[in-house]
DNA sequence: AAATTTAGTGTACAGATGTTCATTAACTTC
DNA sequence: GAAGTTAATGAACATCTGTACACTAAATTT
C-alpha cells in the first residue's frame, strides 16, 4: 500500500498531492507550528472536510511526504546489490555512498522537515529503515557472540542518522562521496585495547 | 538558568510544577495529542492565562519537564570524573553505566515520553548532551587525522541514543550493567581489514 | 512596614479545530 | 451507458486556542 499509488481513485491522488504541495510550499515561507490546517486547504483550494477525510492532523500529512522520501532511500541503498551475491568493502562502500546521496538529492525537503522539527517520529521512522541496510552484514562477518544484535542495530542506524543531521545542519558543506568516507572510516577504526590508558592533563592520583 | 531555580518567585515555581505534574499524570491515562491545554490547566486548577504566561504550547512545558531530567544526567556521568585526571578503559565504563543507570531511574518518564512521540526535539536534545560525553576522549587517544571530528561526535552521540530507545522499546528488560557492557563491546569490537571479503549464500559473477 | 512590581484571575473575542450531515460531482463496476 | 459507490462540498456547531485587558493578590524592594 504505497502513498502514491496509481490504483487509487484519482480524486484522492490529486486532493493528497495538492495538499502536500501546499504543506511543502508553505513550510518555505512559515514555521511548521504556525502553519494551520485552514491555510493549507485555502492554498490547495479545496474544502476542510476534504483534508480531515484523509489525514487526523497536519503531521500524518507530513508524514506522508516523507514516505515518499524514504521510498526513494530504500530504493537508493539497494540498488548496488541487485545483482550482487559475494560483497566486498568496495561494494559496501558503493552502498553507503547511495543512502548519502539519496539525501543529498532531497536535501531541501531533508532540511525544512529535520530543521522544522516538525516530525516527532521521523528519526525512528529513519532508523527503521537503516537497520534493514546492508550494513547489519558489517556486523556478521566479524562474529562476536557477545553482541546483541538488536542492540547493535539500533546503534548503527541511529549513529548513521547523527552523520545525516550533522550533515544537514552544516547545510550539506561535505559531498556524499566524504560522508561516505567518513563513515566507513569511523566504522574500521577501532581502537587497540593496549593503547587504552591515556593521561589527560596530568597524572593524579586514583581517588581524592 | 535551570529549570528548578530557586532564585525564582515562589508562584512561578508553584504554577509551573503544578502544571508539570497535571501534565505528567494526564500523559499516564492518555494520548500526549489528545491533551488539551485546558485538560491541564483544569487539573492543575489554574487559570489558562497562567500557563500562557510561561509558554508556548504543552510541547515546552514538555520540554521543561525533561529539562530537570537531562539535568540529572548530566550530572550522572559527570560524577566518576569529578577527581580523575587520568582515566582507563575501567573510569569509562564506569561513566557508561552511570548513563544508563540514570536512563534505569528516569525509566517511567523516558517511558511516557520517548513512545508518545510527544517532543520532536527530544532526540536532538539528549544526543546535544552525549556530545559532551567523555566518550569524546575514547576518540582522542586514537589520532586518525581523516576522521571528521563533528561527524564522528554526532555518530557516537546518536548511536548512543539509539541503544537507550532500543532498551526503551524492549520496556528495559535489560540491566544498566548489561547495556553498558554492550556499549564498550560494540565500541571495541571493530572489524580487521583483511577478514572483509565475505559471501553470502554462494559466489556470482561481478555483474549480470 | 509601605511602596512597587509582578503573577494569577476572570472575562471576552476572533480564529482554528474536529465532527456531522445533506447535497453534488466524479469515479468504478457491470 | 446505467447503476451504484464514494470523494468533495458547504454549512453548522461545540470546543479549544491564543491574545487582550482590567482587576486582585502575592511577591520583592526600599
Amino acid at each position: 500500500m504505497a502513498t502514491s499509488n496509481s490504483g487509487i481513485d484519482r480524486r484522492i491522488r490529486k486532493s493528497k498531492k495538492t495538499l502536500k504541495d501546499s504543506l511543502i510550499a508553505l513550510m518555505k515561507s512559515k514555521d511548521f507550528r504556525e502553519i494551520t490546517i485552514t491555510d493549507i486547504v485555502e492554498l490547495a483550494d479545496l474544502n476542510r472536510g476534504t483534508f480531515y477525510k484523509h489525514y487526523q492532523y497536519k503531521e500524518e500529512l507530513l508524514e506522508e511526504v516523507m514516505e515518499d522520501v524514504i521510498a526513494d532511500l530504500i530504493i537508493s541503498y539497494r540498488e548496488p546489490y541487485k545483482h550482487v551475491d559475494v560483497f566486498t568493502i568496495n561494494e559496501l562502500s558503493v552502498s553507503v555512498i547511495k543512502i548519502f546521496e539519496h539525501v543529498a538529492n532531497f536535501a531541501d525537503i531533508y532540511t525544512l522537515v529535520l530543521k522544522s522539527n516538525a516530525l516527532p517520529t521521523l528519526h525512528d521512522r529513519i532508523c527503521e529503515e537503516l537497520k534493514k541496510l546492508p550494513l547489519e552484514d558489517l556486523e556478521d562477518y566479524r562474529p562476536n557472540p557477545k553482541i546483541n544484535k538488536e542492540l547493535a542495530s539500533s546503534y548503527q542506524a541511529y549513529a548513521i542518522l547523527g552523520m545525516i543531521i550533522e550533515w544537514v545542519n552544516t547545510d550539506f558543506k561535505y559531498s556524499a562521496e566524504y560522508m561516505a568516507e567518513q563513515l566507513l572510516e569511523i566504522i574500521t577504526n577501532k581502537p587497540v585495547n593496549a593503547v587504552y590508558k591515556i593521561s589527560k592533563t596530568c597524572k593524579a592520583g586514583p581517588q581524592e
